[in-house]
DNA sequence: GCGTCCATGTAAATGGTTACATGATTAT
DNA sequence: ATAATCATGTAACCATTTACATGGACGC
């Protein structure tokens, strides 16, 4: 499941340049759980358009630069319906804050609270973000990984809110705020 | 944050071989959020040993291949404490079998299913195994993030057990059930 | 004047996976 | 017999990140 086969799901649900395919990647329910810069996408799309999985219509633009709108072939949609076929790998998860907490011990107290403070609100700004979409005219899918995935963040969100004491016990700080 | 990192981190909680730190990887709650093959780790500890940031002990075994046994230097442990001093990137995740829930109108009725159920009964697997672990002894890093782990997988399950009627309406079993 | 959005791309470097090679022991 | 556990490692391949290169429009 590499970029080529993203880069076919999203323009299976449309034509798109490779900037769109980014942003819908950064901005659609696809972005909890898959992400890729432009350096993997516009050498996949040019790979994909060779192969002849997508074509591409080039369309100047009045004080812009020209954009290449892709479209998905037959022979695309065949290679991605082959694709979802194939046995779902496990998940790959790499979260260097995750690592840091885990070795907490290691962390001076003040640099710990950081971390974590700075972690949660990333996942309150996602949340605040996620629940302004309205998804209800989207297609199951989309839904339902929207919908896992706010679940799935807040319950983070909550877990690091109640639990606060197990990591950041013997903050200065903290002992100031319990007096 | 790569698998070097990750050795020095593992070695900071005591000695270990390489095969030891896979282990560790696998079972501990380091495997929630960070995974290595073996095609990593060893090429890993080898330039980690050429910096001197670790040093180890060969240990001969009867009917077995000897082992290495790793111990990280002081130099290893600044250049650790150096690297849990630089912010954080972003969480890093890719899931292949979200992908494909993503793209379920894509899937016959009954490949859905069965990408649905066997991503939920690996969750169901996990936390079945996490629960029976007793981590009260360990150090609140890591007991920090065995109960997110535990809290997150929790969540995912339950919330795929509420709500297959999202992707798996018109499954045909389903309505067979439904009768 | 500065930053951001739009828009594409390349090249080098990094990093990781996969497959291979070896081999004894223990449990099913 | 067969698979799993213990135990290490290399080489080829694959994919991705990062840094660079270009450049106009628009808002502050």
């Amino acid at each position: 499941m590499d970029v080529k086969s993203l880069c076919l799901g999203v323009l299976a649900l449309g034509d798109a340049s490779g900037y769109e395919i980014k942003k819908q990647l950064e901005e659609g329910p696809l972005a909890y759980f898959y992400r890729a810069g432009f350096g993997s996408i516009y050498p996949a799309l040019n790979k994909l358009s060779e192969e002849g999985l997508v074509t591409y219509t080039e369309m100047p633009q009045e004080g812009r630069p020209g954009k290449k709108v892709y479209s998905i072939t037959e022979q695309g949609r065949a290679a991605f319906r082959k694709a979802l076929r194939k046995k779902p790998g496990p998940d790959k998860i790499r979260s260097e804050s995750m690592f840091m907490l885990f070795f907490a011990e290691f962390l001076e107290p003040e640099r710990r609270r950081d971390v974590y403070e700075e972690y949660l609100s990333r996942f309150h700004s996602i949340i605040e973000c996620m629940e302004t979409v309205d998804l209800s005219e989207e297609m199951p899918g989309r839904r339902f990984a929207h919908e896992l995935g706010l679940a799935l963040y807040r319950s983070i969100a909550d877990f690091m809110e109640a639990n606060r004491d197990i990591i950041l016990d013997g903050d200065p700080k903290a002992a100031v705020a319990a007096e």
